[in-house]
DNA sequence: CCTGCCCTCGCTATTTCTGGGGAGTTGATA
DNA sequence: TATCAACTCCCCAGAAATAGCGAGGGCAGG
């Protein structure tokens, strides 16, 4: 049983680490802590890095990293969809890739128990947090339902401190745009043809044009797709 | 000062709300519960709808969305860039649109203090929930000190409840891109031409438009800025 | 007062993208 | 084994975007 002052001491220690060195070491204490089989963090984003840390054996994490399991992983999978916390048993388990990760990760110490909680960055971050345990089911069932709330905010503290380590989120401060030029690139965010904007803004087609060159110019974009990405991965416009 | 029984008890209220009216009533109850002039729950996808939910006036919320102030709310570009829950103060307010915006809000009855913790949620969800006050800014440095976790735990409570109401988001509607997909649009997006593009995958231009055109398929999307816009802001590539 | 930025409008020519067809190979899944 | 999804290639015509040259009025700060 975790009481609330477990509970602070662990998102202290999370808070004061330092490195991701500190995190690993502070993973242990939680699984030691929270009297659980492992507890993991796995960070991946779209362009396909991957950062785990837990305690997993380096074995599994090899393996797993070596076989590209993030593909088939039912876990990752389901998580991805959804935002709740989720039990893994009520997880799509049915393919037989899906059976034969599972099968090989008990082979590599994993219990037959999981709880994962999706996390999500700025960009397209997304991260996991998950416990994993081998008992019964209503053992586990009791456990979650007890200690939800806690894992969703040490899954917050985890992401947290993997964020501030990761140097990739470079803020780059670029220059503002005109608010009409954010009206013509959030028009074309959403599908509009220079035609169609133009007419929504109520002006000249050719108008329009001046405007999206010239935030393709602030935003050093190379075409009028280019500026709208740009736009929008710096928050510039929001669709 | 709230103790771990309110917080138990609001989670546990917001747990039950079983519609959108629950949760405003809910807010309600929390708003005076953690004693504060306001407490705003702000949602909004990659469609650009959006949905609001707490206790500012009914004037402020239509002056919102018949100016779409979510264009300028430097709170909603803010905290759209990080994942850490922020105070208003730690913003951006330098722009002249966004001052405006701000003493617009206090005449509409805002406090001067602000702390909000952004959300996401599958498919480019995004959302804010916010604590709004009148008071020094070093009696609120101790209450948002105070309160970060139960904030965080508030928020993920209130995004679960508000998702649960919002059947929107269904599984179907958002189709994984394949592969080559994924590689064309983050091209695409980084503001190479199709002939770029298809020399630098090593296809026929042929080739690469089948796939901008199923991407553009899956996505719903008119056309491929707005292919590259919606893969973006759900996240399924990255810049 | 001048400089710079923002907003507005016009023309022509070229390049690029889109939409309509079709066809064949893999590989995994059922 | 059959089916489906992904991947690869091809033609053509019309629509849309880009590049180049212009112009002028308004409003703020140095």
């Amino acid at each position: 049983m975790v009481t609330q002052k477990h509970l602070e001491k662990i998102l202290e220690r999370l808070e004061q680490a330092e490195t991701l060195d500190g995190l690993q070491t502070a993973s242990v204490t939680l699984r030691d802590t929270l009297d659980v089989g492992h507890i993991a963090y796995h960070w991946v984003d779209s362009a396909g890095d991957q950062y785990g840390c837990g305690t997993y054996s380096i074995a599994w994490q090899e393996r797993y990293l070596d076989k590209n399991y993030l593909r088939i992983d039912p876990v990752v999978i389901g998580c991805y969809q959804r935002f709740h916390p989720v039990d893994w048993k009520r997880l799509d388990w049915s393919s037989k890739a899906a059976r034969a990760f599972l099968s090989e990760s008990i082979e590599y110490g994993l219990g037959n128990q999981g709880y994962s909680v999706p996390i999500r960055g700025p960009n397209g971050q997304f991260a996991l947090f998950s416990v994993n345990h081998s008992c019964s089911d209503e053992a586990w069932a009791d456990f979650t339902e007890l200690h939800r709330r806690d894992l969703i905010l040490i899954a917050h503290y985890f992401n947290e401190k993997a964020l501030e380590f990761e140097p990739e989120r470079t803020p780059e401060q670029s220059q503002a745009l005109s608010p009409r030029e954010v009206d013509a690139l959030t028009l074309l965010a959403i599908g509009y043809s220079r035609a169609q904007v133009a007419n929504t803004l109520a002006i000249s087609e050719h108008t329009l044009r001046v405007y999206i060159e010239s935030a393709r110019f602030k935003l050093g974009a190379l075409n009028t797709t280019h500026a709208v990405a740009r736009a929008l991965s710096r928050g510039l416009i929001v669709v």
